[in-house]
DNA sequence: GTAAACCTTCCACTTCGATGGAAGGTCAAG
DNA sequence: CTTGACCTTCCATCGAAGTGGAAGGTTTAC
């Protein structure tokens, strides 16, 4: 299977395809005679985990941290664990945040919904909700 | 208040606030008699706004035109409404995305735990799962 | 046997969201 | 009245994750 094939199959364009392997997320291909990237279909899967990955807020370089551990097949796999415990500990965390923020977004809504126009007194309400949220966590959003 | 307690009390930097203000999220402060920036202790809500929205998902540009439609505070509001119904959808897709990975990792992380070191026959078993995803998604993760 | 489609490498550029640092002004303490 | 912390603007740079395009080789289809 060609690169263009891989892109088609997989909807990762040639172009990352080639990025991700420079970037040693995925390993040199074999190639054909005349240089051509040659892939066993097996890798849709691993693109495919790259991108589930990434959109858990993973970067290619935790990626590339999981994927190399666990290309190593090392018996007790750990070291994978750990990882893996620590990325799932970083999602859970990335979920909370969000469902918090649907929540403000929601309430924003709400307000924008149900407001008298008279309401709306040279700033509209929706920027300083009456039940502000506490700022505890300013600091903790680094990413 | 001036720029280095604003950014001690909200946790986001000077520069990132200067940096909010030139991109249009925050309006121009009051100048003291020597051009410090002079901010309302208000600002700290609107930071903190502006972080939970990043945390959403949201770029700085779609926040930029959440708070500029809010602060013209026109009566009906029909636009903010619309506005961040779509957000508030595109933040369920993303919560829901973010869900499947975490499932996928907590399914690695599970493989890993009960993995006998007979297992790990050359590859990792962690990589590919017998219950291969179904890859109908792989098209529609452009983000 | 030639045109189109596809592949190669390499290098530059893009966008987003900041950060760093220079050069200089201001303010409060000792 | 000087030292140090803090502020100003402006401009360059960064890192992440690609994307574009040139220059050239290969394969396929007619």
């Amino acid at each position: 299977m060609r690169i263009g094939e891989l892109a088609a199959q997989s909807g990762v364009t040639a172009k990352t395809i080639r990025f991700w392997e420079a970037e040693g997320l995925l390993a040199d291909p074999v190639r054909t005679p005349s240089g051509y990237r040659d892939y066993h279909p097996d890798v849709i899967d691993r693109l495919s985990f790259i991108r589930h990955a990434q959109t858990a807020g993973l970067t290619l370089a935790e990626i590339r941290q999981v994927l190399a551990i666990s290309d190593t097949g090392e018996p007790p796999c750990g070291h994978v664990t750990d990882l893996i415990h620590q990325h799932l500990t970083d999602v859970d965390e990335r979920i909370r945040e969000l469902t918090e923020t649907r929540s403000l977004l929601d309430r924003l809504a709400q307000r924008a919904a149900d407001q008298d126009p008279a309401d709306c007194d040279g700033y509209c309400a929706i920027l300083q909700p009456p039940d502000s949220p506490q700022r505890s966590d300013a600091a903790a959003i680094r990413r």
